[in-house]
DNA sequence: ATGAAAGCGCTAACAG
DNA sequence: CTGTTAGCGCTTTCAT
């Protein structure tokens, strides 16, 4: 059975007024709860009860238009249905005002968002823009014209409000968990993606790795953000890493990770024990499914709710730091020191 | 270092036309791409001009008001973290035409959304409304004032376009495998939550299994969809289960799955061998993470591209199926016979 | 206490 | 070809 399209127009707070016996003015007044003694008791009720009778409803754009406010932040990240952007989404919707809409952008085709797409994003008249995880070339280029902040970017542009998580601390915990633990040839499965945040990962790991005389060898980078794509990489690659010595994997994502565990048992190279394996970004359930991940939590929610704070602060003029950086927190699940 | 609103006022069409030395009329015609042979070449250069120099851009709240149409759809759906939605959202976003933006609401602190949430939700103007596994009350009560699709639901309110997956029939394969594989008593692990699709999963469940010869032990609910809270419920269920003879587990979600299979590790039950488990929904890293799960793919981007398309009719007039039911289908991971 | 009127910024019809 | 004129539906002074 096909369906019709059953439009029915909207009643406008000119029907209302017309079967209250008032002006729209009075109308606004009344819906929008300013009516504090300006409007007579009776006159309200007659109101309510003809808003009731045609189900009115205001029309947020007419409304918008006329106050001079716009009420929707964009949030654009690079693919929704990563744990890590869903996080940051769900600690935004969480703190976001009632009042406000919020409205997500994601590339479409295209694995990442570009300059392009945040100018279509902010064709719009946004209440704020929340970019999460720009790349470089984007985050050089953008020119705000409303409230922006900024999310894992990796600490650029400090014109901008910029909420950053301390990857850089945790980098050092896992250098010194993995060197502690023995690991002396540690390899970096990464993504093929020019991010600020992810070099800043795989660099501040490098550096601190050396630091404690062990060493990074050369990395391993999938060009998608997949389970898959780095187990199929991994089962590639193995034989080189033997080679050379690998005693550790870490991942620039706990999907990774994953990935990297499945070939460890295709492979039938015991994980913890022959080789550790540690990611960034522990989502809820990676310990659930990857028990001997050690995994650096990123507090992504939390990233969200101070997103948000920013924008209020920003609109509302507040002040406001231009950077913040979150704490991350090395969750430890294997303590399994090798023998060299 | 605090940071300033840099609140820059945005240049209007008036701005613009005085620049070019036209009227806003000629200014929304050029820049709406609407002057093929209305506007002499030379203005419109000047027009173009003018625009860049100012960088203005047109306000979508006043062109939305103006044109009379809605810009925005809006997909509601009860957890943005939960792979299943997340799904569904990157296949709307995928299919949904550039011209529309997608606003997302969810419920904030609640577990589910309500009538009042979607009510807030069309209280803007919508070019249409999506909803993502309405609860039953919901469904119930719901008076439409804007093209809606409706998402697994379960297939109740004929009078609304929805798209449904073919859970009957998924759960008959997976009766088949199950009693096939010899088991006979099984046990169902889902979300306490009144919604017609999870009920739908586990009653073609019990019916099939039935028909069969095979039965569904009481089931355990778990008030949250979370793998940890499924994993601690099976910790304390498992003596009961294992008195009733249960060899096989289905849950109403992976993430159940995860938890059920993290269960079964910490109690040293062979999954599959001594325990069979199955799941509804095959996330993209079920293949990896769980390798023993056998799964019920539920082509949930495949549901997000439907409901665009399903929008797209219903606003252009075109005729569409009052009902859609997208096919599912049985990954098979385990099939290891037992011997009872 | 209430309504008339003037926009918000833009688009669509209609004159010129 | 181009400008003038009316609004879209709502909010907000400002008279009454």
């Amino acid at each position: 059975v096909p369906v019709s399209p059953t439009r029915v127009p909207r009643a406008t707070a000119r029907d209302v007024a017309r079967l209250a016996g008032c002006s729209t003015a009075t109308v606004s007044l009344v819906v929008n709860g300013k009516d504090a003694g300006r409007v007579a008791t009776d006159l309200r009720r007659r109101v309510w009860e003809a808003v009731r009778e045609v189900d009115y409803r205001v029309n947020s754009t007419a409304s918008a238009l006329a106050r001079g406010v716009a009420d929707t932040v964009v949030f654009v990240c690079p693919d929704p249905t990563n744990p890590f952007f869903s996080l940051v989404l769900d600690g935004i919707i969480e703190t976001l005002d009632e009042s406000l809409t919020l409205s997500l952008l994601v590339p479409s085709r295209s694995d990442d968002y570009d300059r392009a797409m945040v100018q279509r994003a902010m064709a719009g008249d946004l209440a704020g823009l929340i970019l999460a995880s720009p790349g470089r070339p984007l985050l050089e280029t953008l020119v705000p014209t409303c409230p922006v902040v900024l999310l894992d970017t990796g600490g650029e542009r400090t014109d901008l409000v910029s909420i950053n998580l301390d990857v850089a601390s945790a980098a050092t915990e896992l250098a010194e968990h993995l060197v502690g633990l023995g690991h002396r040839r540690v390899v970096y499965v990464g993504v093929d993606r020019d991010k600020a945040s992810l070099h800043l990962r795989r660099d501040a790991l490098e550096a601190q790795l050396a630091a404690r005389g062990a060493t990074l060898v050369p990395d391993l980078l999938v060009s998608k953000m997949t389970a898959t794509a780095a187990r199929d990489a991994v089962l590639e690659a193995w034989d080189g890493w033997e080679r050379q010595g690998v005693s550790a994997v870490v991942c620039g994502d706990d999907l990774l990770a994953f990935g990297v565990l499945e070939a460890t048992k295709r492979l039938g190279v015991a994980v913890p024990g022959r080789l550790s394996l540690a990611g960034f970004n522990d989502v809820p359930y990676s310990s659930i499914v990857a028990p001997a991940l050690t995994s650096v939590n990123l507090s992504a929610r939390e990233l969200g709710i101070r997103a948000v704070r920013a924008l209020n602060a920003l609109t509302t003029g507040a002040r406001h730091p231009a950077s913040i950086v979150l704490p991350t927190r090395l969750v430890v699940r294997d303590s399994t020191a090798i023998a060299r």
